[in-house]
Formats: C-alpha cells, sequence, structure tokens
DNA sequence: ATAGCCGTTGCCGAAACGGCATCAACCTGT
DNA sequence: ACAGGTTGATGCCGTTTCGGCAACGGCTAT
C-alpha cells in the first residue's frame, strides 16, 4: 500500500535520521537514490528543504514546514490502513506511547494489560522521558499518545485531558510522620529527605515552595529516578516526594505511606497531561485506547480526591 | 509541485467527476492513463474503490476512506503551499466559500471588499446553495468555509461559531404593522404572507409556529428565494420572513421596516453556524479571513440583540 | 439496429527510478 | 600536516513505470 510518492518517505527518513545515507541504510536502497529525490523535492519546492553541514543535514524553516505536512500525511495514511482494515475485522494496529515515570508502576501496567487481554492485535511501544521530551517526541511524530507534566504546550499538540494529583511525601510505615494525615514541608525538613534533581518536574514544583522558607534543609539525597527515590523511601532512608500515582503497589503492601503535602492550608497540586498531536485524526483503536487512559486517570483523581479531601 | 502520486490526483479528479473519461479531461491526460492509475491503487489497497455502474463510477466504502485521506492531504498541501509562499512575502490564495442566501445582501459583499482591499492576492469563490448543500459540499471539499443553518452537522465538520438571530416579519414602510415595535405571527397573519418554500430554512422554523395556530392563514405567495420576497416586501405585496442579515440595503432607504417576531413572549431565533472541515488545518489566509468572518457575525449579532432587547 | 458513451487492454516510446562507482569537501585522530 | 573515514553529489546504465494511441466489449437511449 505505497501510494505516494517516494520522495515522502524518502524525506521522512532523512529528517528523522538527519543524514542521507543512514536514511538509505534504513530504506534499504543506494543512497544516490535517497539524495537525488530529496534534490528533487527541493527543486519543485523551489527552496532547500536541508541545510548542509558537514555532518548531516538539518532542517531549513521550508524544510520544516514540509516535515509538518509529511508527518500529517503519513500519519492519516496509518489512520486510513487502520480504518480499511477495522472494516475486515483485523482490529490490529500498534500504539506508541511517550510518557513520564509516574505512570509506569501502575496505571500504565494495568491499563495494557486489561486492553491486550480485549485486543491481542494491538502492539504498544512505550518510551519514558522528562515531560519536555515527550512533548517534542508527539510533535516529531515518533509517538501517538504522551503523558507529561502539564506545561505549556506547543500549539502543535493538544491537550486531550488535565487531571491533577496531589503532590505528596512518601515514607516507610516506621517512620515518625507516617501516622499523621498530612504533613507540611517543614515538617519533612525536619527528617533527612530525598530530593528530585531538576530534571524531574517534581524539582520544579517544590522548589519554589522550598525557597519560601527561612531555613534551608540539609542536603540529603538528590535522584533522577522517580522508582529509586520510592526505593529509597520504602528502605526508610528518608522522605520523597511524588503523587500516589506512583507507589500503587508498595502501598498495598503497606510499606510505603502516602501523605499529601499541606502548603499554608491548601495542596500541592501536580497537574497531568495527555497529549496528542493537533493536526491528526487518530486511528479507532488508538482513539479507543485514548479514551480508556483518560477514564482511568479520572477515575484514580477522584479517587485520590475522595481519599485526601481538600479540606484536611 | 507536484510530489505526490499521480494516483493521488488522479483519484480525486475521478471521484469528483464521477467518471474516468471525464476526469481524463479535467487531467488533460489520456483516460487509459487515468483507469490504470486506479486499477493500481484498487491493486494496492487491497480492495475495489469504485463501483463500475453502466454511467460512471460509484465510491465503495473503502474508496469513501480513501476519498477522505486523500482529501486531507490535498487540503494539507494547499495549506503547505501557502505557508511557503507567505514565508517569502507572497500572501496569495483562493477561499472558497458556500453559503446561503441571507449572507449575500450585505454581510459577505462588505466583508469581502474590505478583505480585498487589504489582501489583493486572495482570490474568492462563492456558492450560494441550500443549508444542507452547504455541508455537503463542505463535506464533499469543494469548499472551504461554510455558512449554514446550524443543524445537526456531520462528525466530519467542525462548528467554529454559532451566532443567532432574530426572525422577524419584513414589511415595507407603508405597511400598517410597519409602526409597531414587534409583531406577534398572528397579526401578519392577518394581511398576506409571502411564505418561504420547504427548500428554505425560514420554511421549517416558522411551520411548527403556524401549525400551532387555530386558523390556517390564506395562501398568499410561496417562493424560495430570500432576495426574490424581500424585494416583493418592499413593493407592498405582504409580510415576508426573514432575519435583519438580509435586509440591510434597503433597510437603509427606509423601504423597508424589520419587526421582530413575538412567539408568545418570547423571539424566535436563527441559528447561522460557521462550518469547516473538521480533520483539517486552514492555510492562514483562510483562517484570517475566517477570523474576521466570525468577528463580524458576532459584531451583527451584538448589534442586532442591543437594538431589539429581548425584553420587548 | 445504430450511435454514443463507458472502462479496459495491448502496444510502444518516453520519462523516472535505482544501483554502482566515483568525486570533492569536510571532520577527526595521530 | 597528513591519512583515513564520512558526508552528499554526479555520471552512467539497466530496469521499472508512466502515458498516449488505438481498439475492444458492455451498456443505454434513440
Amino acid at each position: 500500500m505505497r501510494f505516494h510518492s517516494p520522495a515522502i518517505q524518502y524525506f521522512h527518513a532523512v529528517r528523522r535520521t538527519g543524514s542521507i545515507r543512514a536514511a538509505a541504510r534504513v530504506l534499504n536502497v543506494a543512497s544516490s537514490a535517497v539524495s537525488r529525490q530529496i534534490l528533487k523535492l527541493e527543486q519543485e519546492v523551489g527552496s532547500p528543504l536541508f541545510e548542509r553541514n558537514a555532518r548531516g543535514l538539518t532542517l531549513t524553516t521550508v524544510g520544516e514546514m514540509l516535515a509538518r505536512h509529511v508527518m500529517n500525511v503519513l500519519q492519516d495514511l496509518d489512520r486510513f490502513r487502520s480504518d480499511v482494515a477495522s472494516l475486515s475485522g483485523n482490529w490490529r494496529g500498534s500504539i506508541s506511547i511517550a510518557c513520564i515515570e509516574s505512570l509506569t508502576e501502575s496505571v500504565l501496567p494495568e491499563l495494557i494489560a486489561s486492553h491486550r487481554g480485549r485486543a491481542r492485535r494491538v502492539s504498544f511501544t512505550l518510551e519514558v522521558k522528562g515531560s519536555a521530551d515527550v512533548l517534542e517526541a508527539l510533535s516529531r511524530g515518533e509517538a501517538d499518545i504522551g503523558i507529561a507534566m502539564a506545561l505549556r504546550h506547543p500549539p502543535d499538540l493538544r491537550q486531550v485531558a488535565l487531571k491533577r494529583f496531589r503532590l505528596g511525601a512518601v515514607v516507610a510505615r516506621e517512620h515518625p510522620l507516617a501516622r499523621r494525615k498530612t504533613v507540611t514541608l517543614e515538617q519533612c525538613l525536619a527528617f533527612p529527605v530525598i530530593n528530585a534533581l531538576p530534571e524531574l518536574s517534581i524539582y520544579h514544583l517544590l522548589q519554589p515552595l522550598i525557597a519560601q522558607l527561612s531555613e534551608t534543609p540539609e542536603p540529603a539525597i538528590q535522584a533522577n529516578s522517580i522508582d529509586l527515590m520510592r526505593e529509597l523511601a520504602a528502605r526508610g532512608v528518608g522522605v520523597a516526594f511524588q503523587t500516589q500515582l506512583g507507589i500503587g503497589r508498595l502501598s498495598r503492601d503497606s510499606q510505603l505511606v502516602f501523605l499529601p503535602l499541606d502548603n499554608a492550608g491548601s495542596p500541592v497540586w501536580s497537574d497531568l497531561g495527555i497529549y496528542v498531536r493537533a493536526e491528526r485524526t487518530l486511528p479507532a483503536y488508538t482513539e479507543s485506547f485514548l479514551q480508556e487512559l483518560v477514564r482511568e486517570l479520572g477515575e484514580r483523581e477522584r479517587r485520590e480526591n475522595a481519599a485526601y479531601p481538600q479540606t484536611s
């Protein structure tokens, strides 16, 4: 089903790999063929699409415009293909998800397992990144669905849903704070804390609050892995900070306790956004999974806010 | 700038014309070439795209899916082209509008004249149709912007804006009703009325109200042209019904009087929708005009509702 | 039956495509 | 400064694809 000019796919491959020869290797054709198609494209557009650097190619402004168009075409072609396939009962396809680490502990595994139980023919590609990288992967067409902290998103992305979860302290069951219902930041800083490094968005949520405090907390542990921070907290090393999304299993085993943060009487929110490329219609199977994802996150948001009502 | 496989454009032409030979004439190629490209497409999709009837071709279900994809591709290609052109200062393009008759008297002419004054390189194609036909032309990709009565629109269209205007009676200056501020339907029916035929949406707005009345009005004049009905009213033939949108000029000359309809104390609304194909990003110059259109209609809506406040 | 339109097919020349070998330009490590 | 590797571009040539012409069979309306 290749009824689009080879130039389109060649251009797409060159953009992704950043090199004509690398693209040729991926495409299993001679590099000269790729080079010629790119030259032909540039001649027809009437403007160079790449800047020829010594080490590979970089998109020009016009090139980026064409990249957008080509991405729209290829993604819509995918949708068309899946539409045709689902017509003959072949409900199959592949969904690529880019998300931040908070989702990996319980939300995504459970959701995908349940979805695969119903639709075996849908395969998944999962990539864990920082929030900014999630949005960029989405923009570059390397993922279908993105889940990230709700930063300001570029206009080529569409925010499908926005869910807010309470940020809280995570401590071991035996920790002195474990009996409280909520904690303030000051109370936490009396103990060793496990801080997030700046590459995690938790850092940017907490830093302004810490800066407001008079005393500077003693440095304890800094890490860039939510998973690692959680395991450290479980072993009583200190107080970690995250949303309840990431501690489902350990919390069930009663090893960890989640204590919502109380910042001068008001909760500290962590906003999670679900994103999709704006200029795109999703294949039916992707749209279906997306709906489940939104529903599940909404359900968790509701449950947590019921468990820890704002007036506490 | 033809970097898409000829099959795409051939398919598009065949879908529009409904015949291979007609498409070949439009494309200035031999019919055999078109036939072969269609056959090749069907082979690669693995399913027939057209039903070969004795008199031309009709899309199959798969064919309609491909038509959607091809429309997305070609419309997005247009946007890309205009993006590139506007980069080098060539702000040019063409906007195709399908709208109902109410807009032709004053809204569209003024808006287009003013827009052309600023952007000479943008050309317009205007087609006046019934509301249902406006939506269909939009779905079929034959228009960029559609203005129609706000019916239930198909999911492949996006309602950019919804403006409501009061339906009213239109009478000549000398008409006995002309001194009133508002009128009821019964008051109008005491005089000869100029009815809309069912192909006009005004018919469907008024018919339910007329049906509620005890007496059946005597038939006077029925017409399917808003323009004609207005001119008849101006000559004192009877009472016509429409929104104030269509009587700008004659009203300024004080030949016509607009009397908002009062139906048991509440106004009769005529909802006007502005539509665009959903799976599409508009070229910058089209988007720009669309914004002006929405703003202008919003302005008129505001002005009229101020002139005839609901509590009258 | 005839004339006209329809889509399809065989044939052939023209254009486009891809592979191979080669070139000049550039970066990198010594 | 030099050699080795990598980059994209180009000339040559066989293969594939495309498009025009003419003819064929199927269908409709007169």
